[in-house]
DNA sequence: CTGCAAGTTGAAGTCCGCTTCAACTCAAGG
DNA sequence: CCTTGAGTTGAAGCGGACTTCAACTTGCAG
């Protein structure tokens, strides 16, 4: 019961829903070995790549960004600490800057909706180049470069 | 030219796309009057809630719940410089929670992943109730709570 | 009055990150 | 052995936020 964890084991360790798990395999972002019944059986190394997955999600990093990322571990041997810092040192500043901008709209917002002029070109707020983007999905850009506003996918 | 917009004004005026203004009017985010020929006019207010959708939607917010706080303006005057503060203000409160959150996750992210030990249950980032939800889209609950992990949509 | 850009509609498509389903097979305890 | 819960697959569905398309109509400059 520790050599390998079983779909199940791994989920419930993790968080992460079976179907998640099996979707971050199509994906290529973790991987399993199989038993001669072709269950899926999970080195215990997998734990931190799945732990790693979620954190970056929550810095707002799609799962195909994630992936290149793990690329970039080393195939050959169990990543070491370093590794996984390497990575999460990148993380960290795409968090820093993204705190820096929520903290520019916080501010923004009190004083330019708070004072009700929102009035978008004349505002701080509305400045494209500075969005806080990679929140949500959806949304390619229609015109190839919206003239005044947050480009979408903001 | 000024007392109505057409939507390619609207458009340019806000950087948001003609098919992205009428989605919103279908959601029933903005209005629009109409021309004997079924254009739409919209009215110089119209561009503050849109300028209002686009910002709130860096918080981190659905156009549904959007919806929702559009629609507690007042219906019958032009909403005032306090009602877009009132608006706001809820808002602000959730920025400042999710600054607090990344922030957090920031710190963690040096201590915990930045050492290599990343090992879900023990680790602070794998907190499931003080996750910074909302950031991405899809996924819905598979488990009723799943043990450990950030729920998802994490 | 004509020509053409800009507007209209509904339906369908896209992307992301999963979940759900059906129809099975596997693994392990009694 | 048998049952039962856990696992397998591919295909389809979903939610959110739009975009794209086709087929057509309006509005305005010349």
């Amino acid at each position: 019961m520790h050599e390998s964890l079983t779909i199940g084991q791994l989920s419930t360790r993790s968080g992460v829903a079976p179907s998640a798990l099996r979707y971050y395999e199509r994906l290529g972002l973790i991987r399993a070995e199989r038993t001669s019944g072709n269950q899926r059986r999970y080195a215990r190394t997998e734990l931190r790549r799945v732990a790693f997955i979620r954190i970056s999600q929550q810095v707002g990093i799609s799962l195909e960004e994630i992936r290149e990322a793990l690329d970039s571990l080393p195939a050959s041997r169990t990543p070491s600490a370093e590794d996984w810092a390497r990575l999460s040192a990148a993380w960290r500043e795409r968090l820093t800057e993204k705190i820096r901008l929520m903290t520019k709209l916080r501010d923004d917002l009190d004083g330019c909706i708070g004072c009700g002029c929102l009035s978008l070109r004349r505002c701080t707020l509305y400045n494209p180049d500075d969005s806080l983007s990679g929140e949500g999905p959806g949304a390619r850009l229609m015109l190839p470069r919206p003239a005044v506003a947050p480009a979408s996918t903001a």
